[in-house]
Parts: C-alpha cells; structure tokens; sequence
DNA sequence: TTTTTGCGCGACGTACCATGTCGCTATCGG
DNA sequence: CCGATAGCGACATGGTACGTCGCGCAAAAA
C-alpha cells in the first residue's frame, strides 16, 4: 500500500495548475526518476481514477494526454493548516494588500483561502468573530497599490528567473497608448506599494526602472538577456534615488524626543546599539547608530516638534533648514490662497 | 484504490504537529463522520504504514496511541507550489520579518521554508541567483521588532479563539520580574512592530492592551473569559490614541505638494477620489478625501517643506503650529546643547 | 503520400494486499 | 476486582492493482 499511496502523491504534485499542463509520459519519466518502476499504464489508470477524486482535468496534446488542477482547485497540504497558522497568513494578507499590488498576490491567494477555509471550518462558536478579535494595524499612510495585471506579473517573473527577453507594451507616463519593445529584465523592485521592473531595452545598455502596472502586456521570447556589462543592482539602487533605496553609510544620531515619542523606541528598538537617556526637561536623549537614508529623514520629520535632532551637525542643519521653510510656507497667511472649508 | 489513497490522505490530514497529537480511535471518529466505513483496525494499520513514509511518529496516551507530525517535517502540498509563488512568498517573508516580531511568525516558517526548496530544486543555473533579482525596498523606517515567545504567541492565540481565560506572567515597563495573573484575553492588535493583547485582569472591568514580548509565560486556563459588558473593539481603538489607530471621520484634505513629492501620487493614489492640478509655481494642488488620522499627519509631515496643507483649515493651523514649534527649537542653535560629532 | 512511432484504452489473468474478524493482553476508570 | 477500551498478532478472503497484449488512432518522419 505504501507504494502506491505515495506514488498517487508524487503524481498529484507533478501537476501544475491549469495554464500549465503535463503529459502522462512525463510524468512516467519522472516517477520513473524518482524510483517509482511502473509502467505508463498504471500512471494513466491512477490518473483516470484520481480524476474522480480531485479538481484535475486533462487535454489531448499531441498524441499524449495533458493533465492540470483545475484553476479553483483548493489547496490541499500536510501538515494541515492549523488554525492558529491560518490566522497568521490573514494577518499576512491585510498587511500585503497595503504593500503590493493585486497582481503580485494572485499566485498565493489559494493559501489565502485554504486559510479562511480552516477557519470557517472549525469550531462556529468559538470562531465565527475572529475578526473582530484579531487586527492588523498598518503604520503607514494607506496607499493604494497600484493595479497590475497578473498576466504581466506572471511572465516577468519567469523571464527574470530564465534570463530571456521580453517583448512587453509599456506606456510612459504621458503616453495614451503603449509602444512594444525588446526588454531584457534585470531585477524586480517592491516598495511603496508599487513594483519596479528593472532593465534594459533591446541592445542598448541604460537601464530603466519601469511601474508594472504601466504594462499592458508581456510576452516570453526565446532570446537570452543581454546584461549590460557594468550593471550592478546594489549600485544602481543606491544611485537612483528616486527608488528612496535605504543605503547611505552609518551615522549616529543623536535626538531629544518627547517622552511620549520615545517610548515606542524602548519597545522597538531603532538600532541594537540604542541608548535613551531621560533628561530634566522631560524629554529624552536618544543615539542609536543607524543608516543615513531618507527613510529617517522621513521618519525623523513626521514626528514634528516632538523631535530636535542633534547630531550629525549636517543632519542638524538640515532639520534646521526644513524647519525655516515649513514656517516661511505657513507664515505667509492665506495671502495667495483660499481655503475650501 | 481510490477510496484508500484518499483514506491515507485524511489521515496524515488529521495528525498536528508535534506540540499537538491525535489518538487512534479519535482519527476513526472524524473519518466515520467523513464517510469512510472502515473498521479502527483498519486505521491502526494505515498510520503503522504510513509512518514508514512520513515523518510521524506516536507516543502512548492513555490507553490509546497518539500521532503527531514530527517538529521538523517538511510541508507538502497539492497542487505544488510553483518557482514563482515560492518567489512571491519569500517576498511576503521578507516584509513580514520588518512588520512582526519573530514568534508570530514561526507558524508560517514551514511554508517560508518550503518556498525555499522550490527555489533550490529548480534549474540551477537559472535560479541560484534570483535573490539578485528581487528585492523588497521598505517604505518606513527599519524599527527592530520586540522578540515574542512563540509559545505565547500560540497559547494566546488559543485563549483567544477558545474564549479561555489565560494564566500568565507579565512584566511592567519598569518592573525587574514579572507578576503571575489571570487574564482576560480580548482581542490581539498587530502594528507598528509590536503586538498587544487587548485584555482585562480577573474579575476587573478596565480594559488594557499589553505587549506580547512582555509575557515570559502564558497557560490556558479552562475558565470562560469574562468580557466587560460594555467592551467594544472599534470604540477602544478610536479612544486609545496610543495605539494610533486610524481612525477618524473623512476630511477634505487640500494641500500643495511639489512637484517631485507629487509625483508618486500618480502613481498610488492617496484615495479613491483624489485630483492632481498644476500650478503656475511648478507646485501640484492636491485634494483627495482621506480619513483624518495620526498617520496622515505623520506622512504629510514626513515631506517637510515640499508640503504646504491649505485645508481643511483646522489642519492647517495644526501645521502652522507645528512649523512654528519646530522652527524654534532649532532656532536656540546649540546653546545648551553640545554637538557630538 | 506512406511509413513509423508513440500513446490511449479495453481486456485479461494473477499475485498481492487491504480489510474485517477474532482472540489475547494491557491499561484505565470505577 | 470488573467492565470497557485499545493495541496487536493471526488468518481467511474478496477485491484490486499491476503488467502484458492487442487494437486503433494520430502525430511525426520519410
């Protein structure tokens, strides 16, 4: 019995799901691979009979037969998913749907599902009201992902990881229709609630950084990228800034923050080498070695007045010269502009 | 064959993971109810059997035999993960280490860890780079998450859906060890890279929210939580600025931004009905209806001077004041502070 | 076009094994 | 001490999983 249990496992699992499609004797090539002695027939009978049993589904291809999952199959796994893990991919999801765009999470969604499946599942007194006990609280301003299509995302990914070109239609920002090109995709970028496909057109060797959701359409050729030669994507990153790219070297700040500011910092630390110091004022002196990005900058900012940055001298200047402007800009009372309401 | 391979199948679906077990004649209960008719020597046969194959194992519990999936044993699922929703969940991974703190994470591991596989067993020559491919670039400042118990994690996730109380020990902010006591567990906030218990003490009727890495211990008692009768999730987060919920009623917001800050509004946009217009000064006009939150402060104070908020006109005053405060404070230069460096 | 090869599919025989049943023993609860 | 329950070995048997053969078809090769 053993045998035959795993082989109809191994079977299952060589299936993709249904763009995809695997011909019997593939299969038997990789059972056969894997040490499973059958012959083709018994793969096609465990098929047809487990056509009874699962989602699958099969088409003539050639002169073999091709089977996949159906598209709506529902995920299956072992270990089961617990409850408790299921929990846990619903947190990942609100959290992701905040972060990517909905292309980019489509492949994933069936465990999504099984997720909520597992919860419906169980026991209805206890959990019918999960949501209202359990709720992911996003820190930052809710944006919303930009739109991409899960075709596009689908074939970019396997363009990247095959090292082939695509022919893609892209539309710049002012465009009304696309133009389609030769691209050589180098790296992907998440961030910001946008992706970034990174590259190159044709033979030329600039590279790009292009949104995902400015893609109409991709298509896989069956031509290797051509990778310009001084292409690094750590330096590229650290070049463009407009990808905001936490790089920069090492600094040690040094900061007055309220004290209601400070306490989250005691909880989560902003570097491991952090010291707060209270101060008689109330206030307290934090320094914390941590990179020189924008995103502190950022950060540093949104606190307002409940932050006096200290140190580096520079990134006091700084401050000290956003602050002169943000009170010249509200200084100057409604003398150009009037309020709505 | 069919009805066999599927039996085997619920079966391995029924074991937990090690912490967890499941006796022999409870199997043979949920598979009756599933309609297998098979007899409970049938199903001793089965896990015997199958534990030649899978990572199971069983410990004597009573007068039964318990089964478990052992700790380590790898995830297996239908239809199997493919190359490109592995990527996606190393993605998710990736970004979910910088917004949790480590012990909600361990239930998913085996799914982070799986994803790996994917990616180690395709293809060599195309794969073994794809980290060099694709990257998560993180909005927000890198805050270090608190480092949580995975048993608590676990436990309270339990007390929490079964409506148990918990019994546990929980240390204050200043106090050198913490203090043994019986909880009421009402809902679990995630954010901001930490996690709070919502809960109440005993017989108490005050509501608290607790960070989860201060419990050193948490055991599931087998009393009924009792929740204080006017306790209400919605209406705790909006009266509890600490947690910095977003809440708050719709406004109007009006606001210019420069032309580079603007520029990533085209993109993701700030809300559903949101209009961009040019200005004769380079500047772009921003409204858009926003929900009137701390975060949205933070964000809009996050761009310093390339921000100018017009409405609506509270919001403004609030600006005005802030840039005021900051302004002075950076006024005073270094008169009773020394610069380190 | 013809030829050839590969595959699906039905049929058949057989060895095997999956299943129910019985009986013995161990353990837990009362 | 007794009854109930579960593990476990043994045994008989009906079902079935598997290889093999052969036919027909369709795609690829000549």
């Amino acid at each position: 019995m053993k045998d035959h249990t795993i082989r109809c496992l191994k079977t299952l699992s060589c299936l993709p799901r249904y763009p995809g499609r695997i011909t019997t004797p593939e299969i038997h090539r990789r059972l056969r691979d894997e040490g499973f002695a059958v012959s083709l027939r018994t793969i096609q009978r465990d098929l047809e009979s487990l056509s009874g049993a699962f989602p699958i589904g099969s088409e003539h291809q050639g002169r073999s037969l091709a089977w996949y999952w159906a598209g709506k199959a529902t995920l299956f796994s072992i270990p089961a998913m617990d409850a408790y893990t299921a929990l846990t991919f619903l947190l990942a999801e609100a959290n992701m749907q905040a972060l990517f765009p909905a292309g980019i999470r489509t492949s994933i969604t069936p465990y999504f599902d099984a997720a909520r499946d597992v919860l419906k599942k169980r026991d209805r007194r206890h959990l019918k009201n999960w949501k209202e006990k359990i709720r992911f609280v996003a820190r930052g301003q809710p944006l919303k992902p930009a739109a991409v299509q899960p075709e596009v995302v689908r074939t970019v990914h396997e363009a990247l990881l095959q090292d082939k070109r695509l022919q893609a239609r892209y539309r710049k920002r002012e465009e009304a229709r696309g133009k389609e090109r030769e691209i050589n995709p180098l790296a992907l970028l998440h961030g910001d609630s946008v992706s970034y496909l990174v590259c190159s057109f044709g033979d030329y060797t600039d590279v790009w950084h292009l949104p995902l959701h400015r893609f109409s359409s991709a298509r896989l050729l069956d031509k290797p990228v051509t990778r310009p030669a001084d292409f690094d994507l750590e330096q590229y990153l650290s070049e463009e800034q407009a990808l905001q790219y936490p790089w920069g070297g090492e600094i040690r700040l040094d900061a007055f923050f309220d004290a209601e500011a400070a306490a989250h910092l005691r909880e989560t630390r902003l570097s491991a080498r952090q010291t707060l110091r209270s101060c008689p004022d109330g206030r307290v002196r934090v320094t914390a070695t941590v990179r020189d990005t924008l995103q502190l900058r950022w950060w540093l900012l949104g606190f307002g007045e409940q932050v006096e940055v200290i140190g580096p001298k520079t990134l006091r200047e700084e401050f000290a010269e956003t602050a002169r402007e943000m009170h010249r800009l509200y200084g100057r009372q409604g003398n150009e502009v009037t309020t709505d309401n």
